[in-house]
DNA sequence: ACTTAGACTGAGACTGAGTCCCATTGCAAG
DNA sequence: CTTGCAATGGGACTCAGTCTCAGTCTAAGT
């Protein structure tokens, strides 16, 4: 082991979550960097059935209040999709701006990326049109409805 | 009633449902048009709490079963908003291509229409992601979460 | 080292939006 | 009429997600 310099790009991210749970009271235990660790290591986002199987020793009730208490914390993002499983990720300000491909069939949630100047564009209309209601937006999500490649 | 050609815009939706719904062998029955009535004079999609109050009359029961079968038909289209409760609107195909703004703190659901050039993009370039990724789309949706007007 | 406050855990009870069941009723075609 | 389904409605049921609570862990203070 000659890399005394070590921390890699996954160890930074450990460092940032525990940071910013730590500012809100809250500890990074075992359990909690389990789940970040599978949603980062998983290209998509995951499920509950996924963490359960993932993680197998972690029980149903920890699972769920981690993750409630890692959205609280700004560190993690609850996806609705098309079927009835709430799926996660890590909160956009962890990665970047981001949507969504759901496949209608299996479930599977695909992330995808726009480009920068579209994105622009959208985000200009949306605040135009936001004003126009009194309405004041926090952001906003897009999602692609289809059949995924594996359903096809 | 010096009027006798009578149909307004409204007779003429309902004489469309009710074809529809023949197709594939259904009934307009008096519930299902009491749903479709509902739907349309708010100006906004309805959940099943507003139903269940607006129609006191309608079971449950009657009201989730019709609102699946109006959906089945295309008829009707369901939303998953920010909170728990589903909400419903007309299709799209009775109405227009639209999107929403959720209020992330009543639940509330807006309609808006995006320039039709923007929407255009929007789709050009979603169908130029979905291919890289060999996903199949079927249409999409832009949500946009903030705090309405009435909860601000 | 010991204490202590409170964050955390885990097993299971509980909640409630939405679905399913089934006996009964309505309706349209022949 | 009758006959085959569509439709109804009251209530039982499902199950993802939440809550409870007694016990445990952890960090900070002394
Ligand atoms: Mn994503
Ligand atoms: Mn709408
Ligand atoms: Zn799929
Ligand atoms: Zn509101």
């Amino acid at each position: 082991m000659a890399n005394t310099e070590a921390h890699g790009l996954l160890d930074d991210l450990h460092d940032l979550v525990e940071t910013r749970l730590r500012r809100v009271d809250q500890r990074y235990t075992a359990g909690r960097r389990a789940i970040i660790d599978l949603i980062v290591t998983a290209g998509n986002p995951v499920s509950i059935a996924d963490i359960a199987t993932r993680l197998p020793d972690l029980p149903r009730s920890s699972a769920y209040r981690n993750l409630v208490d890692l959205e609280s914390a700004g560190l993690v993002r609850r996806i609705v999709g098309h079927d009835e499983f709430a799926r996660f990720e890590l909160a956009e300000d962890l990665t970047e701006h981001h949507h969504h491909l759901l496949c209608v069939a299996c479930g599977k949630v695909i992330d995808i990326t726009l480009a920068a100047g579209l994105e622009r564009n959208v985000s200009e209309a949306i605040e135009e049109i936001a004003s126009v209601e009194g309405f004041r937006p926090h952001g906003h999500r897009l999602d692609v409805l289809g059949v995924c490649g594996a359903c096809a």
